[in-house]
RNA sequence: GGGGCGGUAGCUCAGCUGGUUAGAGCAGCGGACUCAUAAUCCGUCGGUCCCGGGUUCAAGUCCCGGCCGCCCUACCA
C-alpha cells in the first residue's frame, strides 16, 4: 500500500446553511484519519472539503439578513465551516468552495461538454410548487389537506394548496447510463461500499433511471448553464463537480491525473447521488469514475438519528471543549464500525476515554517515561540481549502495524484502532509482569532492566507512529517526550515497529488527563 | 406495497462458507502490585443467542412464519 501512489480523498461538501454538529465531523475525522494515514504510508495523499453555496435556500436566508447570497456563505463558510475543521483538527490539502471561479468555470466546461456530446437536451419540468415556501415540493412533502382545503395536496409547512408548474429545463440523459453503472457494480464489488450501501444502489438503478432535470430558472443563485444564461445549474449536479475542479479538471491537467480518480466518503444519505447520478455524469464525460464510493453509517444519539429538528444535534464543540479534538477523533472513529450506524452517549465517551485513553495508552506513557526518568536519567537504554517476552513484544508490535494497514486499506478505521489496541495492552501486561521497578533495586539486574525498558520505549515509538492519524496531538507530546528525530507525521506508518526515536526522554504531562466533571 | 439491515451477557458490540463447554471491551465483584493519570495486572460473576416451527448427526449460524426497531423506495452529514 506504500507505493507511493495516489490517494485522492474526498469529503461532502458542507451545505453551508446547515449548523455543523457531530455528524458532519465525522465525517471529516474518517476521511481525515484515512489521509493521513497514506501520507504516513509514503502515498501522494490529498484530503478535500469545501462548501456548497448554491441554491435557493441560501439566496432565500441571505435575503432576509439583507446580505448578498454571496456575502451569506462568505460569513458562514469563515465562522462556522473553516473552524469546524480545526475543531476536530482536521489536515485537509484544499477547501473549496461552489462559487470559486475554478469550480465555476470548469463546472461550465464539464456542462457545455456533455451538451455538445448530446448527453443534454431541453424538457419540461413538472412539479408541485408551493408559494409560501416558493419552491417546488416533492409528493412526499405533501400531506392531505383539512377544513377547506380538504381533499387536495397541501405542503406539509404551509397548509396551503400548492400548485402544478411547468418549467423548461434541461435534463441530463441519465437514463442511458443504467446499464453501464449495473456493469460497474457487477465488475467493480468494491466500488460502492459497504455491502449493504452496495445492494441498496443495485437495487434502486435495476428499478431503471429516469432522466435529471438540472437545470432552474425560477431564481439566479447558481452558476450559469453556459449556453443559456436564464438557468443555473442544479445544486447537486453542481456540487457534485466540486471534486474534479478542485482536482484540476479543465485547468491543470497535470495534476488532475496525477489525483484522480478518487475515494468518496459520504453519508449513506447522500450515498446515491456518489454511486449512481456522478459515476453516470462522469461516464457521459468520458472521464474515469471515482476509485470507491463509501457510506459511512448515522450518528444515534438515544438510538434515533441525530437531527438538528428533533435538538438532538450535537456540536462538536461540546465534545471537544471537555475531551479534546484527539479525544473525538479516537471515540468516533473506535466506538463504531466504520459503515455502520453508531450509537453515541456521554457516558459511552466518558467510559471510553477514561478507561482506553487515561488509563489505557496516556498512563501506559507516563510509567513506562516516568521509570527511564527515574531509573536511567532519562537516558534510552541500548541492550543487546533480549528474553522470549521481549520478543514476543517485538511480535505484537508488526503484528498490529500490518493487522492495521491491512484494516486501512479496507477502510475498516476501527478494526485499525483495534489492531493497535492490542499493543498497548499487551505493553501494560508486559511492565507489570517484568516488574522494571523491582529490577531497579539490584545492580545484578540492570542489563535486564534496560532491556525491558527499552523495550516499552520502543513500544511507545510504534504506537505513536500507528497512532498519530488518530491522535496527532496525543501522539506527537509523545513522540517529543521520546525524543523523536523529525516530525512524527514523517515516520512511515507501515514500518511503525522500526525504532526512530531518540536517545533521551524528557518528561511528559498527563497526555489524557483524568477528566473529573461529570458531563452531559 | 416492494426492498435492505438489525434484534447475542447490565451497556456497546464480535461471532466467515452450520461443528468441541457462545466471545471481547466496559461496568460489577475478589485478589495482587506500586513504575504510573487511585493507574496497572490476575481471577470472577453474568446470556431462554427476539418468539414459534422445520431441515440436519449437529443451528446464534440454513429454511418457513411471526413480533420489534431502523433505513431505502429520485434531490438533508
Amino acid at each position: 500500500m506504500s507505493d507511493g501512489s495516489s490517494f485522492y480523498i474526498t469529503t461532502p461538501i458542507f451545505y453551508v446553511n446547515d449548523v455543523p454538529h457531530i455528524g458532519h465531523a465525522y465525517t471529516e475525522v474518517a476521511a481525515d484519519v484515512l489521509a493521513r494515514w497514506h501520507r504516513q504510508a509514503g502515498d501522494d495523499a490529498w484530503l478535500l472539503t469545501g462548501t456548497d453555496e448554491h441554491g435557493q435556500k441560501i439566496l432565500r436566508t441571505a435575503t432576509a439578513n439583507g446580505v448578498t447570497p454571496k456575502e451569506w456563505a462568505d460569513r458562514l463558510v469563515e465562522t462556522a465551516w473553516k473552524p469546524l475543521l480545526q475543531i476536530v483538527d482536521i489536515k485537509n490539502d484544499d477547501f473549496i468552495r461552489t462559487t470559486d471561479e475554478r469550480h465555476e468555470v470548469n463546472a461550465q466546461k464539464f456542462l457545455q461538454h456533455l451538451y455538445d456530446a448530446g448527453h443534454i437536451y431541453t424538457g419540461e419540468y413538472e412539479g408541485f410548487y408551493c408559494v409560501g415556501c416558493e419552491e417546488y415540493k416533492q409528493p412526499s412533502d405533501l400531506i392531505d389537506g383539512t377544513g377547506e382545503f380538504a381533499g387536495q395536496q397541501v405542503c406539509a409547512i404551509h397548509s396551503i394548496p400548492v400548485e402544478l408548474l411547468h418549467e423548461k429545463n434541461y435534463f441530463f440523459r441519465m437514463s442511458t447510463f443504467a446499464d453501464q453503472l449495473l456493469a460497474l457494480y457487477e465488475e467493480n464489488p468494491d466500488f460502492v461500499q459497504p455491502a449493504a450501501a452496495r445492494n441498496e444502489v443495485i437495487s434502486f438503478v435495476k428499478q431503471g433511471l429516469s432522466d435529471l432535470s438540472i437545470s432552474r430558472s425560477s431564481f439566479d443563485w447558481g452558476i450559469k448553464v453556459p449556453w443559456d444564461d436564464s438557468h443555473v445549474v442544479y445544486v447537486w449536479f453542481d456540487a457534485l463537480l466540486n471534486y474534479i475542479t478542485a482536482a484540476g479538471y479543465g485547468h491543470d491537467d497535470e495534476k488532475f491525473s496525477r489525483l484522480w480518480p478518487a475515494t468518496h466518503i459520504v453519508g449513506k444519505d447522500i450515498l446515491r447521488f456518489h454511486a449512481v447520478i456522478w459515476p453516470a455524469m462522469l461516464l457521459a464525460a468520458g472521464i474515469e469514475v471515482p476509485r470507491r464510493v463509501f457510506g459511512h453509517g448515522w450518528l444515534l444519539v438515544g438510538g434515533e438519528k441525530m437531527s438538528k429538528s428533533k435538538l438532538t444535534g450535537i456540536a462538536p464543540s461540546q465534545i471537544t471543549d471537555t475531551f479534546g479534538s484527539d479525544a473525538f477523533r479516537y471515540y468516533f472513529m473506535r466506538a463504531i464500525s466504520f459503515g455502520q450506524d453508531g450509537s453515541f452517549s456521554w457516558e459511552d465517551l466518558s467510559a471510553r476515554y477514561q478507561s482506553e485513553l487515561a488509563n489505557g495508552f496516556g498512563n501506559l506513557a507516563s510509567r513506562v517515561i516516568a521509570m527511564v526518568v527515574r531509573y536511567c536519567d532519562g537516558e534510552i537504554p541500548t541492550p543487546t540481549v533480549f528474553t522470549e517476552d521481549d520478543e514476543l513484544i517485538r511480535a505484537t508490535e508488526k503484528r498490529a502495524t500490518d493487522a492495521a494497514g491491512d484494516a486501512i486499506s479496507r477502510l475498516a478505521i476501527h478494526e485499525a484502532i483495534a489492531a493497535i489496541w492490542e499493543l498497548v495492552d499487551e505493553l501494560n501486561g508486559y511492565i507489570t509482569s517484568q516488574e522494571p521497578w523491582a529490577l531497579a533495586k539490584d545492580p545484578a539486574d540492570r542489563a535486564r532492566l534496560e532491556a525491558v525498558l527499552f523495550t516499552a520505549v520502543r513500544g511507545l515509538g510504534t504506537l505513536a507512529v500507528l497512532l498519530s492519524p488518530v491522535v496527532p496531538q496525543a501522539t506527537a507530546k509523545l513522540w517529543q517526550a521520546l525524543g523523536g528525530t523529525g516530525e512524527l507525521t514523517d515516520q512511515r506508518i507501515d514500518r511503525a515497529w522500526q525504532w526512530t526515536g531518540g536517545t533521551h526522554v524528557s518528561p511528559l504531562e498527563a497526555l489524557f488527563p483524568r477528566i473529573e466533571a461529570t458531563v452531559g
